[in-house]
DNA sequence: ATCAGTGTACTATTTAACTATAACACTAAT
DNA sequence: ATTAGTGTTATAGTTAAATAGTACACTGAT
C-alpha cells in the first residue's frame, strides 16, 4: 500500500486533514472506530509514531476520542461535527479567496472558474 | 523587518509563490528588477541562501532571468506571464473543488459561499 | 492469570529546510 | 586596475519531521 503524500507538508497534517475530510463528508460517523495505530500505519505506509500524533491531535481537537486499551473513535458529540463543518468550509473559501484576491483575481473571476471546472468534475 | 511565515510550509516555497503572485497580478512588471538576494534577504528576515534557492527555482519555471553581476529581473516573455496567471488561476481553483468536493461540499455551496464572504473581502 | 489488541513513550538515526559565515565569479562604472 | 554591486558556491551547524525498533500500560475476553 501506501498513499500519495504532497512532499512539501509534514505527513500528519496531511493524515489530519483527511479525516477531518472523511468526517465531514459522512464517511465516517460518529461513534465510528478508526483504524488501529499499527493498522493504519501499515495501510497509509508510515511509521507508527506519525500515526500515534495524528489521532493526539485530532483528540485535541476533540474530532475523536481514544480509549486507551480499546481503540480512537469519531467523537459522539455532534454538535462538535456540525461545527467542524461549517469551520473547514469557511477556512477553505476564505483561504481560496485570500489567494486569488492576491493573485489579482475578482469574484466573478473565482465564480466564473468554479462553474467551468466544476461542471466536469463534479 | 520580517514578514510572516506559515510555519508548516517551507519558506522557499512561499515566497516562490509570493513573488509568482506579484507578477501574477501586475505588482511587478516584465523586465523589473526584483530586489539582490542580499537586500531581499534582509527585508524578509531569511538567510541570503534562501532568496538564492527562491531566485533560481523561479528561473526554472521561466519567471525571472538571471544576469550574473546585474540582478534578478522579471522575463521580458509576456507569454509566459499570461500563461503564468492562467496556470496559477487554474490550479488553484482545481485545488479548490478538489478539497471542497472531498469535504462533501457540492458546487452550489462552493459558489453560494464565496458569493458570501466575497462581498466583504472584496 | 493470561493473552491479544489497543494507545503511549523512549531512544537513536536520517533527511530536508534553514541558518551563519565566508569565499568566489561576473558586470558596469570609475 | 580597482571598486561596488550583483549572483553563486561551499562548509558547518541547528531544527523539525519522520523513521525503526523496543518497551510499557491499559482493556476486554478467555
Amino acid at each position: 500500500m501506501g498513499l500519495e503524500f504532497d512532499a512539501n507538508k509534514p505527513i500528519y497534517l496531511q493524515l489530519i486533514h483527511r479525516i477531518s475530510s472523511e468526517i465531514v463528508r459522512g464517511d465516517k460517523r460518529e461513534g465510528e472506530k478508526l483504524p488501529s495505530v499499527r493498522e493504519y500505519a501499515v495501510e497509509v505506509g508510515v511509521n507508527t509514531n506519525t500515526i500515534s500524533r495524528v489521532y493526539r491531535e485530532l483528540e485535541l481537537l476533540q474530532i475523536v476520542t481514544t480509549k486507551r486499551g480499546q481503540g480512537t473513535f469519531v467523537t459522539e458529540d455532534v454538535n462538535r461535527l456540525t461545527r467542524l463543518r461549517e469551520e473547514m468550509k469557511q477556512e477553505q473559501i476564505k483561504q481560496f479567496i485570500m489567494d486569488m484576491q492576491e493573485m489579482g483575481f475578482s469574484i466573478n473571476e473565482m465564480l466564473e472558474g468554479i462553474m467551468n471546472n466544476g461542471s466536469e468534475g463534479q
